[in-house]
DNA sequence: TATCCAACCTGTAGTGGCTACAGGTGCAAG
DNA sequence: CTTGCACCTGTAGCCACTACAGGTTGGATA
């Protein structure tokens, strides 16, 4: 029944997380603290990589530690739903925002390209133009 | 000539910059050491004031403050331009991949969405799904 | 059985780029 | 003369890790 026989090094590969994050995890309260063998090494079961997996999943998603800890926590309840929804729908929000600033920066940054592409004088068009000679 | 007569409250307000992130930049060498008035207060001029502007242009860019700081050292010289133009080449191509994730990401919170509104069961579907009965 | 090395353990400090205090000084207006 | 603001220094906190130092354990080999 229970099988916890996963160590620490094989849940880390099974969950592309490295051995500090999880225990870093296990220290701020994320992550339950597993049962330890007669040498105190942690073993793991199949309900710890799950979680795991499903804590790295929203952290790839932009999701913070915080809401993470929320969202497991209130994981099995039924008012949960919405207010999960509510994160999900503010990350999406963000997620716009980004990229869309991220499009801006890109477009200056090709334009700052161009600019040095154009005219390659001793002194760089990029610095010259905002930065002068503002050397103190 | 030498008018240093902005105080740092003043260089902030012209450069969107708080008080404490400038004499955080003065203090990591940054920014060049003002002079003092008699009571030991910072003095600014022009000059600082272009410094800072470009530093925040280049934040907002993505550009580290440790690359700010290159590039701000190697200002000047006629060797700088190339290497100038590696790290904005660089960043131009990992704004671009950071874009690319982040429409995955967004597709991703976009079916979560879906899921969420088209069934409202008792448990989240989205916990549910990756997180299964994992709470120890 | 002795030995070796990788994998584990704890605890602490460092990263980047700020941000937020605590506790003090200076200066001008009312 | 006292109120109140802007400034000063120095230190600690934030997030999410990451990287040690210095020690124990587990399993394979000689």
């Amino acid at each position: 029944m229970s099988e916890y026989n996963l160590t620490i090094g094989a849940l880390s590969k099974e969950t592309d997380c490295a051995i500090e994050t999880i225990r870093y995890y296990e220290r701020i309260g994320l992550l339950p603290n597993p049962p330890r063998s007669a040498a105190g090494h942690r073993r793991y079961g199949r309900s710890h990589v799950k979680l795991l997996a499903f804590v790295r999943q929203g952290r790839a998603l932009g999701f913070s530690l915080r809401h993470m800890q929320l969202i497991v926590e209130r994981g099995g309840g039924n008012a949960s739903c919405d207010e999960i929804r509510d994160i999900a729908t503010k990350r999406l929000t963000q997620v716009r925002e980004e990229i869309a600033e991220l499009r801006r920066v890109e477009s200056v940054l090709v334009n700052m390209g161009a600019d040095c592409a154009r005219r390659k004088t001793a002194t760089c068009p990029v610095v010259e133009a905002s930065f002068g000679s503002a050397t103190s």
